[in-house]
DNA sequence: ATCATGTTATACTACAAATATAACAGTTAA
DNA sequence: TTAACTGTTATATTTGTAGTATAACATGAT
């Protein structure tokens, strides 16, 4: 699993260490059940303290992606989070539609969008079949 | 123009307010030219200081989106941001990459997305006629 | 002149991110 | 049993950003 992060950005490593994983999960490259290393493990790979590793985790397994067990350590959570619901969706639309609006200002067409989603969804199923 | 802001979320106020202005914008309700509320007249009337708001409509002056004049102050940019480039098309998509992988994950459908991006693009421009 | 405009400077509080140590409890393997 | 490794918790510190509070300046309008 390559973990890659922007130390420049302002995006919080913890935040981006999240993301890593989660697009790892939709992607195939980490598969139901497989173990991660640990958060000392993982720390010391990315060069990061244990504290943030550790946040990333916990906050991952309260949203359903990972499993903590104290004997086989940290792990993929083949059941995954929860469907999409209602409150998560309306939630979305909340990131989305900033986003959407400035993509209008800037002359975007519905079509240009809807492509672009689409090519970023099949990035992300590419992996699976590998 | 009617500004909401939530004071409880974690998204700081002057995002929230240049969201709530972009979105004015992109919908239409803001119009080529017309003039904003001066930033003591906008910090008053939503009850929070000038220097947020000016940290707002400074950013959307660089963003192309507002003209500062000295003489007819806060006006909204005829001229609009520049067009989407692939820079910010390649920015774009490292925001959204994680929403998609996210609603992947949460067995969302690649129709159901469009679908939804759809409706928030139709809500927008929907306003334009009025 | 007076007032309102954007602009700048300074200082302060509050909070989150990230790191640094340290320790604890339980599991695993030598 | 001992040793090493798990996740977990606690505490403290540093750093940066958000937000507020005053104050002042230069410019333009009435």
């Amino acid at each position: 699993m390559f973990i890659e992060l922007d130390f420049q950005s302002e995006t919080p490593i913890y935040e981006q260490l999240k993301t890593e994983i989660i697009v790892g999960i939709a992607s195939g490259q980490l598969t139901p059940g497989e173990r991660l290393p640990s958060v000392r493990q993982m720390a010391s790979d990315i060069g990061i303290n244990l504290h943030t590793v550790n946040k990333a985790y916990t906050q991952l397994k309260e949203e359903g992606y990972l499993l903590i067990h104290r004997q086989r350590g940290v792990v993929v959570n083949p059941e995954g989070p929860e469907a999409m619901t209602k409150e998560r969706q309306a939630q979305l639309r909340q990131i989305l539609r900033p986003l959407i609006a400035d993509s209008l200002c800037r002359q975007m067409t519905e079509k240009e969008l809807t492509t672009f989603i689409q090519s970023i969804y099949d990035e992300l199923k590419e992996d699976r079949s590998k």
